[in-house]
DNA sequence: TTTAATGCAAACATTTTGCACCCTG
DNA sequence: CAGGGTGCAAAATGTTTGCATTAAA
């Protein structure tokens, strides 16, 4: 089972830990096991402090935002941007790269795969002279289920 | 010269706000005005308020973030996210849109133009089944000067 | 003169930090 | 048992809002 504390991630994260002198807390492993275990979630730091409060696994939100820089300085997790006003969390899939796509009407968000656009986004590194790191691209909409509700609305 | 109260675009202001029943103001005007005139510059609140100051023109900056939720709303500004903790603001020329090449080592941002990438996004808004409104890209990395100086750093 | 806009300060939302106590290595 | 970790509450951001006053139309 995914996230596990015997998983090849939790096995990483110990030895990031170790490497820079940190601790293996109970609390770091249930936060980013809450990560892990949810694919396609994408929750934010108060969403994962809610679910740990309900499995009677209750982690205080500043240990969780204390925990989720260090995923994310570690490169296990990534912050994503979902157009609200706080960053939402998915775990970095040794660059398994995708998008998201972001249903305007519902809120729900799709994945999808970059394989094309991180080339022309090479290409564009390339041209300007830039050394790339990473990238991330939002794409807003309507998804299937919300605009035929709206075309239903509209033409009744 | 751009961004004057005779311009094309603060003309579409101006129909915008009639349109809706809003008044055209100074404070609107001097915001608007301080957003078109400065290319490139991607300002936040703070900065528009501390450019306006300096020209001895304040305007409160609850009135900058009203003004600027009015221009986002009415399409002739975009908020950008440049990996920072507050929104960035620039002109919406038309749907010329362009994405942001963001330099980690000195913060500087650069342009690039969209049309592979719209195309590419376009592609898997129909195959999902999305009717897209909009999408945003940001590129992180280190410029050509940065990863210069990085070079010489490293290889003394 | 009517109605919306402004400035200020207070409220909010999100994230970070200081500190006394706790736990891992 | 030493040094990092935790929770809590306070602080720091960034942004929004209520209200008395001002200014467009």
């Amino acid at each position: 089972m995914k996230g596990d504390r015997s998983s090849k991630e939790f096995a990483r994260f110990e030895a990031y830990l170790k490497e820079h002198g940190l601790k293996a807390t109970r609390s770091r492993e249930l936060v980013f096991n809450e990560i892990l275990s949810s694919p396609g979630v994408h929750p934010n730091a108060e969403e994962i402090r809610r679910r740990l409060r309900a499995k009677k696994k209750p982690v205080g939100l500043a240990t969780i935002y204390r925990t989720l820089n260090l995923l994310v300085r570690s490169g296990l997790v990534t912050a994503i941007d979902l157009g609200e006003s706080h960053s939402h969390f998915e775990p970095d899939w040794e660059r398994l790269s995708h998008g998201h796509l972001i249903c305007l009407s519902c809120g729900r968000v799709q994945e999808f795969s970059h394989a094309e656009i991180q080339e022309a986004v090479d290409r564009i590194g390339k041209e300007k002279g830039f050394l790339l790191d990473r990238f991330s691209i939002q794409v807003f909409g309507h998804c299937r289920d919300c605009s035929a509700a709206r075309r239903r609305a509209k033409t009744p």
